[in-house]
DNA sequence: CTCCTAAGTCTGTATTTTGAACTCAGGCTG
DNA sequence: CAGCCTGAGTTCAAAATACAGACTTAGGAG
């Protein structure tokens, strides 16, 4: 978790990441939606390329040249509960109401939402959850 | 989202609240734990308070004068799903393996998961999750 | 051969972070 | 009661980062 928060903590990456969840995969693009300095989205996409939450493409649209973007890769989709979580945090506690993207099933349409379950599938509530040290060494 | 990530999007910021998860209340305590700069933690304890995300609070221990520290509030204990996702997924792309703590059911022992549920409580897989506008407006 | 656009790089200034020293309140010790 | 200790800060200068804006580059279009 301090390796997690030490790669995604800081104001931009997050909001990089969910650019790129939402689809965006061009420089300018993301730029203009953040407003962020370019130098920063520069550095920004390098790290995370770097490791390995983004990877760089090549794409040519029809009667113009190559040109590069980037779009998130398995361990970037890995990503999507801390996604979800921070959304369905901001939700509750700093607009309280429903944000306006949500997650859903693409096969029922389902809207989804993230739970605590235990071994066997059960739902437990965040009241029953209490931090444990792995093997009591 | 956004509003969260800038809360939430710093580098010290996830640190300390995975300290007041683990239940450390001290200003002194956080700071020899994670060696940050002491303006840096005042300043962030206080965000953080202003925020709702933590609460000071008085102590006294025996034979010692009052001090004051920090802890939870429910608006910082819901939380828990952001740093549960955070750790699952440091543990699958970062570490490839347990890290130290889990979560637990208080009552029954098991260890607990995040899991993306449908509106029946169903368990969905992330590949079948796509993001949303809600209310196309 | 000049213009345009996407994806950068460069540069000088402003803001943040850092580490180290200093403060302050109160109990304890000699 | 003078000085010491400890937790919880504040203050300061130096270093690192972020910022806004100008510049660069590659290739297709006019």
């Amino acid at each position: 978790m301090a390796l997690a928060a030490e790669l995604l903590g800081d104001r931009w990456t997050l909001l990089i990441l969910r650019e790129a969840f939402y689809g965006v995969q061009r420089y300018d693009d993301m730029r203009q939606d953040l407003s962020i300095p370019r130098s920063v989205l520069t550095d920004r996409l390098q790290k995370l390329t770097a490791h390995g939450l983004l990877a760089r493409f090549e794409y040519q649209e029809v009667g113009d040249r190559k040109r590069h973007a980037y779009r998130l890769t398995s361990a970037g989709r890995a990503l999507a509960p801390v996604m979800i979580a921070m959304t369905q945090w901001g939700e509750r506690f700093l607009i309280d109401g429903p944000s306006p993207v949500g997650i859903t099933d693409d096969r029922s349409g389902d809207w989804l939402t993230l739970r605590l379950v235990d071994e066997g599938g059960k739902q437990v509530s965040l009241e029953n959850a209490r931090m444990a040290r792995r093997s009591p060494a």
